[in-house]
DNA sequence: ATTGGCACTCGCCCACCCGGAGTGCCACCG
DNA sequence: CGGTGGCACTCCGGGTGGGCGAGTGCCAAT
């Protein structure tokens, strides 16, 4: 018996269903695929692929069914990648390249993902933590209020208000300029791990009645930089898991939608792929660890860096999605994404 | 016969619908509520109702329905309002007050109104055009770009960069100093609607060197202030959709998801609404003019100021939702709102 | 104007049944 | 020993038909 040719039985049978929606059987196999073998033999192929986990039948007498185990075999061994034509990707760059800011690319890069999918796309923001500083930014709002304002070279920018009554209750324009000029000296074009400690050495160089003053802004410049992090996401498509796939949900969508709607549970997915060797990571069902996606699989790549991705993009659809498309779709646009961030 | 109860047994034929989701029939009616009639002469006012387009039986032989039209004699003529509870006052005030700032605040305010109605609920940032300018700051980012940031009396903070390159290569840090004050001199405190002519006056007590460069950034500036300034939106509670009332679409709900996604046509619904004489405006279904939100209604408040209101705030569910809870739910969550950005 | 009564209409539910697709197994073959 | 044709069996899905019940409209009586 070969085994060469029962991977062949699951891949066709993964993409039949991708198709159709239906379980297949193994007289449609034979028939759509060229196998080269009869409907019995294909028979004890599935009964093979049953026992070893990557497909079930929904009752007896019905065809087979991809399981979990099935799509990740599917996805890691026998998925065929899919190139994108030159018109695509030259669309795909021309519509990043019109956008004018940062919130723009991002906007339309997650559109763009939805559309070429047809799912749901997620984009995070370019991680602050990963980026270097291009100015920092102090204005005095007046009562006592003072305006910090972050920006990284991939155009991020970040502000944060900051009450100083109780801090600095006279603030004299002199030490906020001075601030201002040594903060820039100290940090710009610097990434955060590079600054911890020159930011904590700054207040020193302050006559005392400032360094409250001081400590408390580059507590918040830390603060700003650590945990707002990996905070900000966008998502488009959520109308797509309603038209397209109603029906690839048992119950309703309403836990896809609620999870989609807690970002929390989708940082730290993209937190936890980010780990993943592949520059593409795929996560299967229950794979997601998370209730509401276990009919669901997620494809996320990272962007915007050469050696540590800065933020990931990614896909969000059924469980029985199109693997190889959606992964060809979320490279590419990662790809262009990086490419004008860049720029 | 008698009109009023005519309306009384519209009134009853809501509430009941609302609750059970079902067509109501007399005798169901004439059980639950004290009517003081028989289920026959309910059914006489039922036919009249019928007549006037304000029920609809879905076949012959089943209960009746509230039209569009219905509802609307509803909640214009017979809902009594719903009082929120002192401990529900003051949770959400408390929660409201908790934020740290305006991105918070509108975070907080759409999740908790989101909570409240089970319903989707929807945020308007406040309007930049109405707000007054607190402060204006102009950031040489180098390489021939500026940042401008501009802040209002409500704590939103905007931003945009400039490139200056074909305008004025050399960018002396002089002149942005100068027009950084003069800037704040003539806008600080004041409208739009007060800022243009100031504004446009500014270039002219530069030297004509500079012009090119004053003009630029006044025109962003007002950009910013015009064309942005309904734009921003924050959704949340979609997933409430998908829970309580998956039926009540008669297809799926995915035209809805697309219809909130599609940001264009809520903020257009908000303006129409912002029109409106009272300070709780409602859409019934195709009273918003809208395919997708045919099947829904639209609850909306404006908030944030005692004249004009600043933006709007609203909660949008199915054609048979509680439009008294709903009302009140949107009317304190608007209060409270502007409450704490005044605060 | 209101009411009780009554005939009538339909939608819903359930039970039943049949066809068809698909399976597992077995005996047979190269 | 793997592949194949055949066959009995299973079971889902869809279509049919009948009874029930909720609800209506109408009418004659008060």
């Amino acid at each position: 018996m070969s085994d060469d040719r029962r991977l062949d039985v699951l891949r066709a049978i993964v993409e039949d269903y991708v198709v159709t929606r239906e379980p297949v059987g193994s007289r449609a196999l034979v028939e759509r695929h060229s196998l080269g073998v009869s409907s019995a033999t294909i028979r004890n192929d599935m009964a093979a692929l049953e026992e070893g986990g990557y497909i079930v039948q929904p009752h007896t007498s019905a065809g087979r069914v991809p399981t979990d185990r099935g799509y990740r075999l599917f996805v890691d061994r026998l998925a065929t990648v899919k190139a994108m034509s030159s018109p695509e990707k030259r669309a795909i760059q021309a519509f990043l390249e019109d956008a004018v800011d940062l919130d723009d690319v991002v906007d339309r890069a997650v559109r763009l993902l939805a559309q070429l999918t047809q799912q749901v796309a997620v984009v995070q923001y370019p991680s602050l933590r990963r980026s270097a500083l291009r100015h920092l930014e102090l204005v005095d709002l007046g009562e006592h209020r003072l305006l910090v304002v972050i920006i990284t070279d991939t155009g991020r920018v970040e502000q944060r208000t900051l009450d100083l009554s109780t801090i600095a209750p006279a603030l004299s324009e002199e030490t906020v300029a001075l601030l201002r000029v040594r903060l820039n000296v100290v940090a710009t074009g610097r990434r955060l791990s590079e600054l911890v400690v020159p930011l904590g050495e700054l207040a020193d160089a302050f006559p005392s009645t400032d360094q409250a003053l001081v400590r408390a802004v580059v507590q918040v410049v830390e603060e700003t930089l650590t945990e707002e992090s990996e905070e900000r996401l966008v998502l488009a498509g959520t109308a797509n898991l309603a038209r397209t796939g109603a029906h690839d949900f048992t119950h309703t969508l309403g836990p896809v939608l609620e999870a989609l709607e807690e970002q929390v549970v989708l940082l730290r997915l993209l937190g936890e792929m980010a780990d993943d060797a592949a520059s593409v990571s795929v996560r299967i069902g229950r794979e997601t660890h998370h209730e509401g996606l276990v009919e669901t699989s997620f494809v996320t790549s990272g962007y915007g860096g050469e050696d540590a991705a800065l933020a990931r993009i990614g896909s969000i659809g059924p469980l029985r999605m199109d693997y190889p498309g959606t992964i060809a779709s979320v490279r590419a646009v990662a790809r262009y994404l990086s490419r004008v961030l860049a720029g």
